[in-house]
DNA sequence: CTGTTAGCGCCTTCAG
DNA sequence: CTGAAGGCGCTAACAG
């Protein structure tokens, strides 16, 4: 029952033609053309023979491989496996194998993954996932640099490091293509976090919120940190300036959500019955819909209401989360489209570097008005 | 700037060893054994020239890749992505690079990739996703075997070419697992599918309920199919048999799930104020949280709540849906454990074929006393 | 247009 | 214990 892999040689001696009309055959060569007749004889004999080309083979002969790298932070979270979603597809388009690499938040691991796909000679690599601003963005540390050396990683810091490894892997043919925001001049499928936090703020304060707070996530990483700026700028803009009080820092997680709620919730006395304060916010902000999810869970289990006592806002429109209770107001990026563009990129079908616009969508948790029969609230409103 | 990978022989050649002696220093080779001082000699210039192996190179010297196959239905439902963050984690620490696979739903191109993966030389694969039982389970039927050869596919029927491909591939030395229900003889990580909605039956009856409505997925879906039969045949015990009118069929999505629960709801009347049946459900389980979630949205959006108008349980207990409001009643399946078990499976470290338990988790969405402040409802009930 | 012949980078018998 | 040589499956110059 066992049975090797049929090989070209097998198929080309089976059809009486050479290994390299075979080869020829079946992938038309550069400096192609077959005869007819004997192209449709490998070809049947392949066939019959369930003959596929080892990817192993062709990679070595032709000194680039069928794969294509992604590397996410976390592909359990929605917004990576969203992002993945739309790789595969494009990918399986293009006819190329994509290899996964999850980091689990470390910039170490994804540095080496990064190495590895060069060193496997990937098509092309697909960044996903934001960068972090480096701990000491001051003068040359040369602490750091003796750390990095004694980890026996890069000379140079982190960030540069990918940087300069993904460039090195481009000029030696590989596409590239990063999502987010720009990591120097690598392609990039940006995606217009300020914007939409600029946006999202102007809708809130349309409908009538003026005391506002932020669950702005870790503040080094760079898609939160933009978010966060955004929407705190144009609230100043708009005469309402967040106080930093309540402006909270955490994971961007689930969990990260609902611990920042929770310190806000008890930091501003929200909806406390006995002691609420006249300034505390009226909506939250959360950087990402994980995040806001965590920070209703919060509201929650503080005895709180949403939206009556505190609304709450996410970013991402994670499908899935689409409809908690009461529905999520936020902020939505075509994740999925992001990750077909960006594989198109990496491989040079697309050219330029693209923007994603995001639109705000208004949903219940952020509803004014006395809860009641609304049944038709949550129409979209562009950004 | 760019610099071709560095290979073994430049590596040998700059420590003053010859290829092979180099070889056999930087992967201890079987027949071992190199002389301290060289080892140490070539690892160190190895390190220096920043040399790593090539993967296709090793994958056709050895006969086989450092690939591990993983293939899902869909990667950015949370029940595949978060069995993916398990296999990602495992693989890593076996040194094995992940390439992914989404098949979208499609048998096809599972099977394609399979054969891929075969042909590839994949150190193992892992079938993630529930197999679906064929149309027509009938004689050997001599149109479905046409429409495969004019497919140019196997001549067999889908699932037993898949298994037999599966077969073949771990007949030629590579490591197979199966997540979700058994294919023929290979290993697997069974889910208590059945267990579990026994289990979510008697503690929903615990609590009181007595009239209950399905959302039973694709009927021929194996995954959908065991957690409704187990469902209902424990209720036919229990002395609740649910009606047929009250069990309905739809897509494995959210969208699915809130289709299903528009037609069970209009079609038993539950709640509605002026024509609820006597007999309407009381509570419906949905067979899995994404489809529970959309079945939420349908009934607030009837303008009807949870539980207090039906009730409603799902089953995964998906890290991101667990706090929805209301909390949903679910059964937790262990899905990145069951990701880590599978690939040690597949790579042959775990040997037996294992079942992994499920647990009901009783949260807001079938709570049955008049709403209220319960701030500790919430407990597990072990199954 | 087709066949022959080198390698691609690495592992692995075989001698030495 | 180490070095030389062959080959994995395929492609890409070269002849013919």
């Amino acid at each position: 029952m066992s049975d090797a892999p049929v090989t070209l040689s097998q198929v080309a001696r089976e059809a009486g033609v050479s290994l390299a009309t075979a080869s020829r055959a079946i992938n038309g060569s550069a400096t192609r053309s077959v005869r007819e007749d004997l192209r449709a004889r490998v070809l049947e004999t392949a066939r019959r023979l369930d003959y596929s080309p080892d990817p192993s083979a062709q990679a070595m002969a032709r000194g680039r491989t069928t794969a294509l790298g992604l590397v996410v932070h976390d592909i359990a979270d929605p917004y990576f496996s969203t992002i993945a979603a739309g790789v595969a597809r494009a990918a399986e388009r293009e006819g190329l194998i994509v290899t996964l690499a999850s980091t689990e938040h470390s910039p170490d691991r994804e540095l080496a993954f990064v190495e590895l796909a060069r060193r496997q000679r990937s098509r092309a690599i697909i960044l996903a996932g934001s960068r972090t601003t480096p701990p000491d963005a001051g003068a040359g540390s040369a602490p750091a640099e003796t750390a990095a050396l004694a980890e026996g990683r890069s000379r140079e810091g982190r960030p540069r490091a990918l940087e300069s490894t993904l460039t090195a892997f481009q000029a030696a043919g590989g596409g590239v293509a990063v999502i987010g925001q720009a990591v120097g001049d690598l392609p990039v499928v940006e995606i217009d976090n300020v914007g939409g936090a600029d946006s999202l703020a102007r809708a809130l304060h349309g409908i009538g919120y003026r005391r506002f707070g932020v669950l702005a996530g870790p503040p080094r990483l760079r898609t939160a940190a933009d978010r966060t700026s955004g929407f705190l700028d144009t609230l100043a803009e708009l005469g309402c300036p967040a106080p930093d009080r309540d402006v909270v820092h955490g994971a961007f997680t689930r969990d990260g959500g609902y611990e920042a709620m929770r310190e806000l919730v008890s930091r501003s006395h929200i909806g406390t019955a006995s002691g609420a304060r006249a300034d505390a916010p009226e909506v939250v902000f959360a950087v990402n819909d994980v995040m806001a999810v965590g920070a209703m869970a919060a509201v929650r289990d503080a005895g709180l209401s949403v939206p009556d006592d505190v609304a709450v806002a996410g970013f991402d429109d994670i499908h899935t989360l689409r409809d908690v209770t009461p529905a999520l107001t936020t902020v939505r990026v075509p994740l999925e489209e992001v990750g077909e563009i960006a594989t198109r990129m990496a491989l040079g079908v697309e050219l330029e570097n693209v923007l994603v616009h995001t639109e705000v969508v208004l949903r219940e948790s952020t509803r004014r008005d006395p809860p009641g029969r609304h049944p038709t609230y949550g129409m979209r409103a562009t950004s």
